[in-house]
DNA sequence: AGGCAGGCTTTTA
DNA sequence: TAAAAGCCTGCC
């Protein structure tokens, strides 16, 4: 089907933003987008329409959801006040386009466990083999396979040797418990969105690891709780550097989780570029 | 009590 | 070799 978006959407800019692991950019500049047993193809066909491999049913019931379309991330990005965070202003103006997918609690409590100290293609990695490892095999409207997300029940039966070879390293303990938390019935991820953000976090901090950070990950990401602002080293030297006088999370409230996105994806890309420009000198 | 150092698996650059 | 979308334990 095609779909006309006129509100802020980008699929490069979401498939970098370091919420999702299971996007893969193809060749033609397209998308192959996984989500929980499900598989999306996805391609832009000009300013704002786009053309989607599944049928309008699907998309009513899953994919409008999942890309937040109800929400309008032209106003949020508005309510910044240029004259007093330029930062912002110009994070958000550069990263314009970046969503906060409506993800499964689940599958974000599981994948932001496997986050901590790891970057992006490691993550990916983990995630894809813990998926091979124990979610049901599946194929694509392409005819392609795919394993869905794991299930609780299936992750919890994995044996430790199991999961080690997903490249879990000393995490492996954390997925367990989780997992077995989840399938045992003492944790139900969808019931945390009923609870306040601040109840939900601590919950998932009950869980051994899961910090504060990743515990913010999965209420931003998986509870939708647009507020929730992550703080990763990322975020620690933007507010240092940037708001040595402290960052004004009431002011943006209750959507700071969405301006934690623009910085985070525009610092990093930042730093990146001049990582890569310092390699290119010493080439 | 709450802050801090050190360790932890593995991968990436 | 250091750093990576960190967390836990033990120490003070």
């Amino acid at each position: 089907m095609v779909l006309e978006i006129t509100d802020d959407f980008d699929l490069d800019r979401i498939a970098d933003s370091g919420q999702c692991f299971r996007w893969e950019r193809l060749a033609d500049g397209s998308y192959r987008i996984l989500h929980g047993e499900l598989c999306l193809y996805m391609e832009r066909r000009g300013e704002t329409a786009y053309s989607l491999s599944c049928g309008e049913a699907e998309f009513e019931s899953v994919w409008r959801g999942y890309f937040d379309l109800a929400e309008d991330y032209s106003a949020i990005r508005g309510r910044i006040d240029p004259a007093r965070d330029p930062f912002l202003q110009t994070a958000a103006e550069q990263e314009k386009g970046i969503r906060i997918l409506r993800q499964g609690a689940w599958e974000m409590l599981i994948t932001f466990i496997i986050s901590q100290n790891r970057n992006i293609p490691a993550i990916r990695r983990s995630v894809e083999l813990l998926c091979e490892m124990s979610g049901e095999e599946k194929t694509d409207c392409r005819g392609r396979p795919y394993h869905a997300f794991p299930t609780a029940d299936a992750v919890a039966a994995l044996s430790e040797a199991q999961l080690r070879d997903c490249r879990l390293g000393y995490r492996c303990r954390f997925v367990h418990e989780a997992a077995a938390a989840v399938a045992g019935g003492k944790l139900d991820p969808d019931r945390l969105r009923d609870l306040p953000g601040e109840e939900a976090c601590r919950t998932l901090m009950e869980l051994s690891g899961v910090g504060i950070k990743v515990a913010s990950c999965i209420s931003l990401f998986g509870l939708h709780d647009l507020d929730a602002f992550p703080r990763d080293v990322w975020i620690k030297r933007i507010l240092e550097n940037e708001y040595p006088e402290g960052y004004p999370l009431e002011r943006y409230a209750p959507y700071n989780g969405v301006y934690q996105q623009y910085m985070f994806a525009y610092y990093r890309g930042r730093e990146r570029k001049k990582g890569e420009i310092s390699h290119a000198e010493a080439v």
